[in-house]
DNA sequence: AACTATTTATAAGA
DNA sequence: TTCTTATAAATAGTT
């Protein structure tokens, strides 16, 4: 009658599977919740539906994971509050190094993102619109349809991805299980 | 005897804090992958513990989105094409002249963070950090601060885009990073 | 969206 | 840590 246990695989009905992915998608982000509010931990989820929507969870902030991924491995935690007029030539320096390495940082990001722009224009390049033939036209939509569903996600979406970033360029392969 | 029910705050039982975060953040894994495979949508969590530990779970994995995203268009070689279909034409164009304007914005971006900082490099340069007096530092760090405030602004899509391009290059199922 | 029979997750104890 | 188990929570199918 209820809860029959189930394949472990794609759900060949939609509209039940819909069901299920709005259902899950909420136990998930309340198990996230939960496991951030019991054990005091910074969790992010995100969800890309097939549709290219995106779904994000973060507790507390996405901010506050971001600030902290910055400024990891640099042992400094300025505080934002003013400095007054007699601060230290020491305390600024530290500072300048921060927002240097900071900079570096932003650097390369473009960099790359130099490399997915050519990749972009290459695309381009190739393809005259008027003359998209049928499965030019499937290929080509589909990664515009991947490439609108990042552009239009709300900040959260965004920020997280910034985090990402960051904690990419700070891990160090460690594999668990 | 087991399973009572707990209050919704931070368990202050340290062992058993770690205990049910571990119990916890597999179950939360768990249910991730089970949703990722059900409904065939992309899925990541991450999680940073108090320590400052990280640990992640994507499915099928971050390296596939990326893939999918920056590759899909490009990959599939224009064999024969069946029919056109205008109307496809039309959305795709508006999709693309949105993508070109967005690119386009991108640049603007950069080219003021070029020039911001071509401004730091020519400071940097003029000044030996040691002999900064204060007026020097103050404007030193009031120029500094703006760039800073530069490269904060919210990621655009094609910075996401890289974001994502990138941790695709390092990342594993189950990953402890 | 609400219901409920089941399955699944898990807190506490060992 | 791993296992056990009583209980709480999630959820698949149905209305």
């Amino acid at each position: 009658m209820s809860a029959r246990k189930i394949e472990m695989k794609l759900m060949e009905n939609k509209s039940s599977r819909l069901v299920t992915f709005s259902k899950r998608k909420s136990g998930l982000f309340k198990k996230a919740m939960e496991l951030s509010i019991l054990c005091g931990v910074e969790i992010v989820v995100l969800l890309f539906s097939v549709g290219g929507k995106a779904y994000s969870f973060g507790h507390p902030s996405i901010e506050a994971v971001t600030k902290k991924f910055l400024h990891q491995g640099q042992g400094s935690h300025m505080s934002h509050g003013e400095s007054s007029n007699h601060d230290n030539i020491g305390k600024l320096s530290k500072e300048l190094q921060e927002l240097k390495d900071q900079i570096q940082v932003e650097k390369d990001k473009k960099e790359r993102l130099d490399k997915a722009l050519s990749k972009y224009k290459f695309i381009k390049g190739k393809l005259a619109i008027d003359d998209l033939n049928y499965e030019e036209l499937v290929n080509f939509k589909a990664s515009l349809g991947m490439l609108n569903a990042v552009l239009k996600s709300p900040m959260n979406e965004l920020e997280v991805a910034a985090s990402l970033l960051l904690i990419g360029e700070n891990h160090n392969n460690e594999t668990e299980i």
